[in-house]
DNA sequence: TTGTAGGCGTTATCAC
DNA sequence: GTGATAACGCCTACAA
């Protein structure tokens, strides 16, 4: 129940003023050799711990920074958040998280989040219609960073190409001698299935072989997804040699849905997915796939931040990218 | 690049003085109707909001509570995450997340993160060994809440008995109809498992069947430990009619080898899972399984340490329990 | 090499 | 009803 001790509580058993103690913490200084050991000494007996808030209120710094993600509970989030988190750590920074969801009002949320806990910058992750957002305005004088699928004119950001990651995986499929490739993604209308499906026509194009939008598939980003369309896929008169999917759990149903059939993966056909969930690694067979790249996202993303905050870097607005790699493992046959 | 407004920006640009402002902000003491007026402009006009900061290093409340869990990326515990820091919204309590992971001294850790943020109080789930650590002596005078297995003497605690998943779950096999049910589990030596195993039993039990020690498969917690021991069971001469598995990830893998081998689920046979995973609800057939409790860990863990910080109760050591649910799907046939 | 004094933005106490 | 003033714990000129 007692209360933490103060610098001042160290500055007197000490023996010495509070000015003295700081200088010792803060290596702001000379402090006699002979006085450290005091007050070193004075410090291990209280258990002295500068108290961080009134040195925020002091410096109007508060090393903390706020991550916005949509869902903590998505994978690519919590990869994104504990790299961040990670790197943090070594430059004594904790970071907030606020995690999107369902909530309507988020952009209020946050606002009112960064301006109570004061943070020194936001990194705001694959949040819908930022755009709307005036940001700059509301956080004056903070650091922001952006992270989403296209550059930022305004702020630091780093991305990643759309479509890059089925851009990656049909490639391998061809350069393991498959001509005949399907592609089975969402529902036309969103704009991830738009791309992703743009990677895989652009690794065809780009390898000489004919796109043909019967080859095509719409679902949702489901296991049952690639499950439903599994059927359609093996009731066609010329079926494919390979399958690329839009994400894993499309691939998992496909996987799942061909092997009920009696149809074997990878002998009668290949698959590969993406984002490298944890299951892919799990099914049998061990499903190839691309990574999601969160952890680069996440190491990128505070580095940026952290060299903008600490001013060591303060030029003109950077972009970076970050790419996706392949997972090899047993799904595809090399024909 | 300006600067921030402050309770003394608002008392100039209103013509009163910063004392009255904070009587008009907390509601504490007369302001004359014009006055509020006026302060109330003043404020719009600059954006002004209070600094937590100040008002942190004056009161010596953060609203903060520290979330220190095994593993953010784990659904349990994002699960736990997301409904504490949704509670913790609506009293204006920010939660900071500390997921323990791979981090070896992650007590020393926690515990300098927990000074730092000065947070007024911590949750700790499911963080084993928890004994070893003398918390009160670290962390005088702020408010513990424990989650965990079983009940803390010390502490405020929530909990949830080991292994009444499995026995719920192999009661509504009994109750519907079967007699023959074998269980599989992780390995032995896991404490996890052996308590999994006895909710197992003890419904087996309490219904007077048998507990026959050969119908227990021990494996790993994954689907393709599931999928390995399906084939064991498929070679057993009296194939069971339902399996009571320890978790969903081991009941889907049993899933699908017994679709692969052409043994309907659940016509020929039944299976219940346990954890209510994602997945669970994607497979064909959607499995039947026990909900995982982490948004009832999270609400009741928030109300009571609020009302420990509060001051709301402050009597004796509470200790609640959270219970799991049955969820009914499509992976168990009556008989 | 060390100490004094003022202030960061708030709020609580006590006058007026 | 309102306003000085001190204090929360720390840091930083400036003095000594």
């Amino acid at each position: 129940m007692r209360k933490n001790p103060t610098i001042e509580d160290v500055a007197s058993l000490a023996n010495v003023s509070r000015t003295t103690v700081s200088r010792f913490i803060n290596n702001s200084g000379y402090v006699n050799e002979k006085t450290a050991e005091d007050i070193k000494r004075a410090i291990g007996v209280l258990n002295y711990r500068p108290n961080k808030i009134a040195q925020a209120l002091k410096s109007g710094k508060t090393n903390e920074i706020l991550l916005i993600v949509p869902d903590i509970s998505v994978n690519f989030y919590s990869e994104i958040y504990k790299a961040i988190q990670h790197e943090a750590s070594h430059k004594s920074f904790n970071v907030i998280l606020f995690s999107i969801e369902g909530v309507i009002d988020w952009k209020i949320k946050a606002i009112d989040l960064f301006h109570d806990i004061r943070a020194d910058g936001v990194i705001l992750s694959f949040a819908y219609d930022v755009d709307s957002l005036n940001i700059q305005n509301e956080i004056n004088n903070k650091k922001i960073l952006i992270m989403d699928f296209k550059k930022s004119k305004e702020f630091d950001s780093i991305h990643t190409k759309f479509g890059h990651g089925n851009y990656i995986s049909t490639k391998y499929l061809i350069e393991s001698g498959h001509k005949k490739i399907d592609f089975v993604g969402g529902y036309a209308d969103i704009k991830i299935t738009e791309r992703r499906r743009q990677g895989y026509i652009d690794a065809l194009v780009d390898s000489g072989l004919d796109f043909d939008p019967k080859a095509c598939y719409e679902t949702d980003f489901s296991m049952e997804g690639g499950y439903k369309t599994a059927k359609k896929i093996l009731d066609k008169k010329d079926r494919p040699t390979a399958v690329c999917a839009a994400n894993d759990h499309i691939a998992i149903g496909l996987i799942m849905a061909f092997k009920e059939a009696g149809v074997s993966v990878p002998d009668d056909i290949s698959i590969v997915g993406m984002d490298n969930i944890e299951l892919s690694n799990l099914i049998i067979p061990k499903l190839t796939t691309v990574t999601s790249n969160g952890i680069d996202f996440g190491i990128n993303a505070f580095e940026m931040i952290y060299e903008r905050i600490e001013g060591i870097y303060s030029g003109p607005v950077r972009n970076r990218e970050v790419f996706r790699n392949l997972v090899i493992r047993d799904s595809v046959k090399m024909i």
